[in-house]
DNA sequence: TCTAAAGTATATAGTTACTATATAGTCAAG
DNA sequence: CTTGACTATATAGTAACTATATACTTTAGA
């Protein structure tokens, strides 16, 4: 393979062919990593095309993650049997790397789609609709916590979302108790929950909510919660319903749309019953 | 949403539930990209759960590859359309990553395959064999190029094996006319070449290869090439055998495997028919 | 109640992997 | 023989942390 020895590139060309900084050559001859295979009486660098090759392996390495560090130590020991064990190595985090990506994709479809919905919306709109089987995975019981059980509660719950790959997208959304609902207690959540589409099979904690709503919409600051209750409230006994078992609340517009909390919006849904 | 606002985390709480470093939270607020919903007389940080959909869409942005800077950029005008379009874009460009990843899976794959066979060969072997059709990706003809045509060649080369995705892997070979071959100049190449599974349709400089070869491995620099093809030729004769139309030369072990230049393996294919 | 450990803060320096800039030498074309 | 396009080194700057030093605050236990 003479050809690949003989026939020199400049720093300058191997750099164009390799799409990278002349610079960064010049960086890694420096660290000797990836040193030219020839220097002149003037220190011009020359490089071959098998050291091609070689480059196409750094970036590899590089793509998935290895530090230049790394790279280096296996090149200090290299071998087929240790580039075996690095390819083998590599395979497995480029695919969880890989999954993780889907899973991103997954998540930035369910925001597009919720944001798309939320544009469409009036949130004047009280509205009582009926809501299929869904699935949702619940923190555990948070209702008269303390500080520091919350916290505990909340760490708990999103170590679980990223443990088992739970977060969907969708926002993380507060469960409140009818009886805290109605004593006017709208902050003393029993639950957080977050929707789950492709719930696990056998993991505790999933809820599964089906039955009639009255959904409705509370812009500004949580602080001013009540008003908003008290409409619903109206709409629902106008509409000859009585509050059932559990509210929910959910972020529509929090700081990652909206600027001013004044803009803020969250979905409440109260799930309700026909009285008889 | 009085709960997710009105209980709160220390930095240390909030970057434990966040999987990130206390001090990067502190770098955050700084650079006002996250700043703790309040502030105690001690200047102690107190963050909200509000706060973690929030860092969790920084997150989201940060794995996609976007600058803190670039997030802010998006943060100082954020709004609903905008946010639409963010995910949008964002979308593509994960789709771009992942299926970078997915290449980056079949490239190993390949690596390993080849890998593994190198370890199972015995390269004192020369052998014949038929090969069924393979598809080849060719350069442009190289043959008696100059330096700088030779360069040009290469550049353009590369630059369609990235431009088409057609790095498959497998490594950069050479590929030597008869009458080269005969006359001893086996650094005199007309074509290089990489192999490709899965070529594309209407592409040029695809070749296929199919027929009988003469199979055999050089160890060690390639200035020696001419004992090992003696050894070739004499084994032809042998059976006989006379030289095809090309012979192939790619390595087995580079630089990216050994160390020692002594240690690299070159397999030469020659293509051959039988004497009539 | 006192004290030690564990937590908070700021300020500053170090790290990785480039990337840009300043200065100077080299080469090829007109 | 000069001009522009290259080459080189040395040094400084950058992003996004990350670590360290120093000091204040809170909390759990003797």
């Amino acid at each position: 393979m003479l050809n690949k020895n003989v026939k020199y590139f400049t720093t300058g060309e191997f750099a164009k062919i390799c799409k990278i900084n002349k610079q960064t050559l010049i960086y890694y001859d420096q660290i000797g990593l990836l040193s030219p295979i020839m220097k002149d009486s003037k220190d011009y660098r020359y490089y071959s095309l098998a050291q091609y090759d070689f480059f196409s392996v750094i970036e590899l390495l590089k793509a998935v993650g290895m530090s230049l560090k790394d790279i280096q130590r296996y090149m200090a020991e290299k071998s087929p049997e240790n580039f075996l064990e690095l390819m083998h190595q590599q395979k497995e985090i480029v695919a969880k790397k890989r999954r993780e990506l889907e899973m991103i994709e997954n998540i930035i479809d369910v925001k597009l789609k919720t944001t798309e919905e939320a544009l469409h919306l009036d949130f004047d709109d009280i509205t009582i609709e009926y809501f299929p089987e869904d699935t949702l995975y619940l923190s555990k019981n948070i209702e008269n916590s303390t500080e520091e059980q919350f916290v505990k509660a909340v760490s708990d719950f999103i170590e679980e979302l990223d443990r088992s790959q739970l977060d969907s997208g969708y926002p993380i959304g507060g469960i409140t108790r009818r009886e805290q609902v109605l004593a006017g207690n709208y902050d003393n959540y029993s639950y957080l929950y977050i929707e789950q589409p492709n719930p696990r099979e056998g993991h505790p904690y999933f809820k599964a909510i089906e039955g009639e709503f009255v959904i409705g919409y509370h812009v500004g600051p949580s602080t001013k919660l009540d008003e908003t209750y008290t409409r619903l409230f109206n709409v629902m006994h106008k509409k000859g319903y009585e509050l059932g078992q559990y509210v929910y609340e959910e972020y529509i517009y929090d700081a990652v749309i909206k600027n001013r909390e004044e803009e803020y919006v969250t979905k409440i849904m109260m799930e309700v019953n026909k009285v008889k």
